[in-house]
DNA sequence: CTGAATCCCAGAGGATACTG
DNA sequence: CAGTATCCTCTGGGATTCAG
């Protein structure tokens, strides 16, 4: 099943990063989140940068892992569409804490920058 | 500063997972969450399998980015302690609830696992 | 349009030994 | 006790090409 299954974990938490901790699956999950469903090159038109080697592996874990349905259309060309399952939903809450978090992080490290930089000139007088 | 401050994210949530997501650090982060404050060997026996070395970086790190503090004690034989900064404190609620997903994902998989054999099964009449 | 198949590399992670 | 200093392995991620 998962790509998820074999490795041994401290805890739980160690099982999480697991899931979301590949290096495109947030913004992923965030827009399939976001949209509700979404077919490949939609999804690859709204992440800058992802090549499609990369976009496929990541879709292909995290559907292993249950937390993306895929649907496929035999029709020509082909149509294939990318959506949450239920439990993949219930990641949502986790995404946008990780958000706000990293939203007021990036802040108060912006902060304690420019208060460096005043410490530093105030020594160097 | 921070080894988080060069790199380029399409979203916050990445900058979060870029100050969590080292192979050791939640649950390092969880002991100081926990404990308060710990000392270098302390915390090496409360984590099976981590290497001094490992532990030394991954500490360096979440020092480096402001969630981590670390207090020398000018003693022989050397006494450091290590304790969560007010910021490091502000991501316990994620780990937790990272946790808390974690757990009830891990019945999920075991669930349709088992749920899956009794399809087999009964297919295989 | 949605992929699969190859080839490749930097860097995270680890084993081991030494030190103030 | 709390670290450095080396050296090495492995794999996540990427570039490119081909295919139904």
């Amino acid at each position: 099943m998962g790509h998820v299954c074999e490795k041994q974990y401290n805890c739980e938490k160690e099982l999480t990063l697991e899931v979301i901790g590949g290096k495109w699956k947030m913004i992923i999950l965030w827009h399939l989140g976001k949209e509700g469903t979404i077919r490949f090159n939609q999804l690859k038109r709204m992440i800058p940068g992802i090549t499609q080697r990369m976009l496929v592996t990541q879709l292909r874990e995290l559907e292993s892992d249950l937390i993306v349905h895929r649907e496929v259309y035999p029709v020509v060309p082909p149509k294939v569409e990318y959506s949450l399952t239920p439990q993949g939903k219930t990641l949502m809450p986790i995404l946008e804490q990780m958000y706000d978090w990293g939203r007021s992080y990036k802040d108060y490290l912006e902060e304690s920058l420019t208060h460096d930089i005043v410490i530093k000139e105030s020594a160097s007088k």
